[in-house]
RNA sequence: GACCCGGUAGCUCAGCUGGAUAGAGCAACAGUUUUCUAAACUGUCGGUCACUGGUUCGAAUCCAGUCCGGGUCACCA
């Protein structure tokens, strides 16, 4: 049983005793305690009055009385106004803390044996990642972390937009103008390759549009007046009609592309069980709709188009099938579901997609509900908001800035030329600097993204660099060194030997509660989906170290047992700030 | 027009299942190293929690309305 549990039925139970009412618990609001004010926990005893009509200061007070008699943990409280503050015995802590440092799986749930599929990525093969990928690959892969450690069973998978107009424009911009050349002959990385042969694309329909007389405003409408985009719809057709030839480039041009795509997943460590193609998907859909009209949940408009009227959940009527019969967008999603119900038979089913699709999601998931699918209840959409520099929307024109490669090779530089502007590598092998180097510029782009909850919009400026110093992930990373370096040289190996301690002190104090608290905040970003919450608790978690480092001599402690004591509560909190930031993908040096 | 999401310090963000005097980082300024890693620590400065009203013993947090920013409402994906 939790500390917290402990604490509400033990509130419970005494105001069983007193008044004989039953208090749920969950109407027992239990705090950490302010720092202003002395104690570990706080109940907030407003809400109890009513059952004792008693005055809030009474009912503390009754309550405090009461709690310290029978807990057997509570040292002492105090009570101001209806706020009771409980400061729980030294033994009580210290006691947690070993309980904790002796749990190996500490902040990992037992298997709950639910299944749960992520997908994330989503990328179009026409053009390289950009920094939206990079938000979506780090949130994605930090909440199958999280939902690992909660007890699910994570498969992710991937899918691939890889068809349409898109892939086509580039392949006909490479017919045209390509040679024969190859990312290998010209040293590009693959998917930047084809990613120039599609702006290369956009290019040249500029310039045959000049030649167009009364082309429309509209950007889009225009383009599809020119020679180029007609040869780009001719190929899109062909590859429909599984020409060979056209099959065979648009297979060599994407392969490319997933070459590229590769190294890039490598380096932030983004990973598939199963990847999915749009290739293979975009046809399918028509069973579903068909069961649709059947169980008549869908309707077929006198046109011939398939819709499915939401409108009485607050949405509108939306297209599931054309009225020529093709499917549409979502048409192949409902199958692309049920095909993973098919070959997962999950949970849960969580798409890390951007929030410019919330409303699609909604559709997708009611529909599913509709037609009587149990299943689609467990469909969530982990929805983010965009990366935007301070000026708006990163727009692809703007290139560099958007790039995910670029970002990243960015990154690295500055970690490199940072750790060698203090000094860090002396007595690092190349390979060690340079893993270094890795390390800690990830670190800093990973935990800059993932530090803000989801739904909010990230601003960043590419002017300035991201911080290595402050609320970061180098920061944290740095306070795992520090940590290392002092049980390098504790050499301590009986780490829980301590006893006869004088009191704690107050950071010791809170750095125990802290380490204690570690599970409930696993538990609350899954239950959230959001990695945020690990993020701020590590940042805490770190900051509270430095704290006690500054302020308590650890390997020059009084006596041997405080020594031993604060390398093993140092231990401890380097083993959480590591799983913690494990969690958020982020590596962590012995050194730095 | 309807719906969804945001609006907290100069900047970037926490806090939002209602609780005490709204917190961090960056920036600026002033300090801390003959002692365990100064990517650290301590302090100063900085707030009409967008606005108005409501609910409540108590509102940044809940409700309603307004304003600002973004998104969506395709037989595009």
């Amino acid at each position: 049983m939790t500390l917290e549990q402990t604490l509400k039925q033990s509130t419970a139970a005494i105001f069983k005793e007193e008044f004989g009412a039953d208090v749920p618990l969950d109407s027992v609001t239990l705090n950490i305690t302010k720092k202003e004010h002395e104690g570990d926990y706080t109940i907030v005893v407003f809400s109890l009055t009513k059952i004792s009509k008693q005055s809030p200061e009474q009912t503390a007070e009754l309550l405090g009385n009461k709690l310290k008699e029978k807990s057997g943990i509570v040292a002492k409280y105090n009570v101001i106004k209806g706020f009771l503050n409980l400061s729980l015995t030294d033994a009580y802590w210290l006691n947690r803390l070993k309980e904790i440092s002796e749990n190996k799986a500490y902040g990992t749930f037992a298997a709950n044996h639910k299944k749960v599929v992520l997908e994330y990525c989503g990328p179009n093969t026409n053009k390289p990642l950009h920094i939206g990928h990079v938000r979506n690959m780090l949130l994605g892969f930090s909440m199958s972390e999280i939902l690992k450690a909660a007890g699910y069973d994570v498969t992710k998978v991937n899918i691939y937009n890889d068809r349409g107009i898109n892939i086509s424009k580039s392949m006909v911009a490479y017919l045209r103008y390509g040679n024969n050349s190859t990312p290998q002959s010209t040293g590009i990385k693959g998917d930047h390759f084809v990613g120039d042969w599609y702006v290369k694309f956009n290019e040249v329909s500029k310039e045959e549009l000049k030649n167009i007389p009364n082309a429309p405003a509209d950007h889009d409408e225009a383009q599809k007046l020119t020679p180029i985009f007609k040869e780009a719809q001719e190929m899109l057709l062909k590859w429909e009609a599984h020409d060979a030839e056209t099959v065979a480039l648009w297979k060599k041009m994407n392969g490319w592309v997933y070459e590229g795509f590769k190294q890039t997943f490598n380096l932030l460590g983004a990973d598939f069980q199963k990847d999915y193609f749009e290739s293979e998907t975009y046809l399918l859909g028509k069973d579903i709709v068909e069961e649709g009209l059947q169980k008549n949940v869908f309707k077929k408009r006198p046109d011939g188009a398939v819709i499915v009227d939401l409108t009485p959940d607050g949405l509108d009527e939306k297209v599931l099938l054309r009225s020529d019969g093709t499917s549409v967008y979502i048409t192949q999603d409902l199958a692309t579901a049920q095909l993973r119900h098919e070959d997962f038979n999950m949970e849960k089913m969580i798409y890390v997609v951007a929030n410019e699709q919330d409303y699609h999601f909604k559709v997708l998931k009611l529909a599913l509900q509709k037609l009587g699918k149990k299943w689609a209840d467990g469909i969530y959409h982990l929805s983010y908001a965009l990366v935007e520099s301070p000026t708006g929307r990163f727009k692809s024109r703007e290139g560099k800035t958007a790039d995910a490669d670029d970002l990243i090779s960015e990154v690295l530089r500055i970690a490199e030329e940072k750790t060698k502007e203090l000094g860090k590598i002396e007595g690092f092998t190349e390979v060690e600097a340079n893993t270094l180097y890795k390390t800690i510029g990830l670190g800093a782009l990973k935990y800059f993204v993932l530090r803000v909850n989801p739904y909010k919009k990230i601003i960043f400026n590419p002017e300035e660099s991201i911080d290595f110093h402050g609320h970061t992930g180098p920061f944290i990373q740095y306070t795992h060194a520090r940590i290392k370096a002092i049980l390098r040289k504790g050499a301590i190996t009986d780490l829980a030997g301590f006893k006869n301690l004088p009191s704690l002190g107050d950071v010791e104090r809170e750095l125990i509660i802290h380490l204690s608290e570690y599970e409930n905040t696993v538990y609350a970003a899954a239950e959230k989906y959001d990695p945020s919450e690990i993020a701020n608790y590590v940042y805490s978690l770190a900051k509270l170290y430095n704290k006690f480092y500054h302020e308590f001599p650890i390997l020059n402690a009084a006596t041997e047992d405080e020594k031993k004591f604060r390398v093993a509560l140092s231990n401890e909190t380097g083993v959480t700030l590591k799983k913690a930031m494990k969690l958020l993908g982020i590596e962590v040096p012995e050194k730095m």
